[in-house]
DNA sequence: CGATAAACTTGACTCATTCAAGAAAGCGAG
DNA sequence: CTCGCTTTCTTGAATGAGTCAAGTTTATCG
């Protein structure tokens, strides 16, 4: 984490490690979702086009797709939000929402590495994965309306 | 829980306890959410009209609205999926739901009324509330593809 | 250097949800 | 009971994120 310049060829190495092929398109969204966390697809859009011309929008949804199936990307969508993306993944960490702003930020669970994973009753399913969303004010929104 | 049959007069009750106008659209609604938990939109306006004949979509949608913001009902909306909504409020549940056909369920926190509320490191968020979603197969998915 | 399958472009389309303007109806005051 | 004000409902159009489909380009392997 620190120090810790990506580069292009880091993405390229990425995209081979998950048996992708490496095209502009895609080394510029998963660069593009390295450098905005928690930006939602038209953000990467525009990211992806200053950095690489004219890109589709129809292809930054196949990227994003073709990333999020592999796990290099994870996609989040808290409750009247577009979907959003984040590079963060495999460490099982939550996200606090804005309800005013629809601001978004990290945090790791206080209750250890797979919180609440276990539920009291499960109904028969066989959970994979517990997603936590923590609601409430950020800190511009809460001082700005007390 | 036991013998509870909810009339529509018990409807007018919740709605004039919030300090809603009672019309035949809202006692609809309210009676479709509570007999269809987990229902989406679409599924509430065909239950609404087969029990009250004509009743515009857009209605329904202020309906869903006005309710939710007055706590009556409760909209959820998981990753991927349209707007649902459930009558139980205000127990602090969470949801499981199937990655293949989408089907809902209720659990219960294992860990305890308001589990995970205090995040780690809440970047100055004022938290209100702690949204649960498990993620993973319904007994009936599960057993169809092992 | 081809061949071939995957990825990208273009453009149309879907569909949940919202917006807007006018008609209807709930409800408190008189 | 009814008047009038305000909220709610109806009708119909619009929005916009996301998807579908057909054809062209391109990355990768032999």
């Amino acid at each position: 984490m620190f120090g810790n310049v990506t580069t292009a060829a880091d993405y390229e190495q990425m995209l081979r490690g998950a048996d992708l092929r490496v095209t502009r398109p895609r080394v510029a969204v998963l660069g593009a979702v390295h450098g905005l966390p928690h930006a939602d697809t038209d953000a990467i859009i525009g990211a992806v086009r200053a950095e690489e011309g004219d890109v589709s929008h129809q292809a930054v949804y196949d990227v994003l797709r073709a990333l999020t199936a592999v796990g290099l990307v994870r996609r989040i969508q808290p409750s009247g939000s577009v979907a959003r993306y984040e590079a963060r993944v495999g460490d099982n960490h939550h996200h606090v929402v804005c309800r005013t702003c629809g601001a978004i930020a990290d945090v790791d669970c206080a209750v250890g590495e797979v919180p609440c994973l276990t539920a009291a009753d499960d109904h028969g399913f066989v959970i994979d994965e517990a997603e936590v969303i923590y609601w409430g004010s950020c800190p511009d929104c809460s001082t700005a309306r007390p």
